[in-house]
DNA sequence: CTGCTAGCGTTGACATCTCAACACTAAGAA
DNA sequence: TTCTTAGTGTTGAGATGTCAACGCTAGCAG
């Protein structure tokens, strides 16, 4: 072998293996990241006829209590000046959200997006705890809590 | 205003907070996915004019000596066949892969397709070294295997 | 008033992804 | 042979994401 997996004679297989090379375990990475997304969001946006960005704005929304400028909300999470533009477009036309000027623009929710979110708010928070943390231990969440800060 | 924050103004300080959340936690896991994921992307396929399902594609053809049944690639990847079809459509025109019918259909690496993925591949995984593993402990990459396995 | 600059948002073009519907091939049953 | 079924690919439409270019508004200098 190449690399040296310390002294252990072969205690744990394939896992060793993945691990000496970075890039199996970025794939590794992407893959998990991938299945827990997959199954929040058909367990949360897709059971109420919300798509992922639907849901991610109803709820900067919500928690915002209900209108924010829409140059905030695009900061708020890290999107595109024109990915919001563009989503908002989208949403108002199935009466989601409203746009106003004053000023900037202010983005509201509607009625039917208010209901829409807070239908889906508590099953948001078990779906991530039934797909990700409680097949977790309390210290890896530690651990991978601390990974994240990092990068 | 509507809104009480508790004590504290600031929005993510205190670990524990984060923790105690499993939403702030699985968007923790999205933002530090999506983090590394534009940083190694940055780094390689745009450094090389490809967009990531390219060199997605080209490394696993790469891989496997050069070609690939067209169902079996989209298997080792976990695609759609729909998604595959379309994505080695446009490389085919940008002349990336070639595809021929033989019972089903075989996919190719082009010349040009080589040349690529192979001018890209150590800078690959340079890039996830110093993204990602380089900036975690050995002990930490371990546990965070164990995670991504169970998921 | 005119012109400049900067911030904010929109638009159009294109790439990507998903879904539903269709086409082709191979294998087996009638 | 003919029909059926399963496996495999393609196509078109719609949703999403990114880039470049443009338009609008506000503030400020001349």
């Amino acid at each position: 072998m190449s690399t040296p997996n310390g002294g252990a004679t072969a205690p744990d297989e394939a896992a060793t293996d993945a691990a000496c090379e970075p890039v199996d375990f970025w794939s590794a990475f992407k893959r998990a990241h991938e299945v827990v997304r997959a199954r929040v969001i058909a367990d949360t946006a897709e059971a109420a006829g919300l798509s992922e960005p639907d849901l991610t704005i109803l709820a900067n929304l919500d928690k915002a209590g209900g209108s924010l400028r829409q140059s905030e909300l695009a900061a708020s999470l890290g999107w595109d000046r024109t990915r919001i533009s563009h989503q908002l477009t989208r949403m108002g036309k199935r009466g989601l959200v409203t746009r106003e000027r004053a000023g900037g623009v202010t983005v509201a929710l509607t009625d039917s997006g208010r209901t829409a979110i807070t239908a889906v708010h508590p099953g948001l928070d078990t779906a991530v705890r039934r797909h990700l943390t409680d097949k977790l231990s309390a210290q890896e969440i530690e651990t991978l809590i601390s990974v994240f800060r990092r990068l």
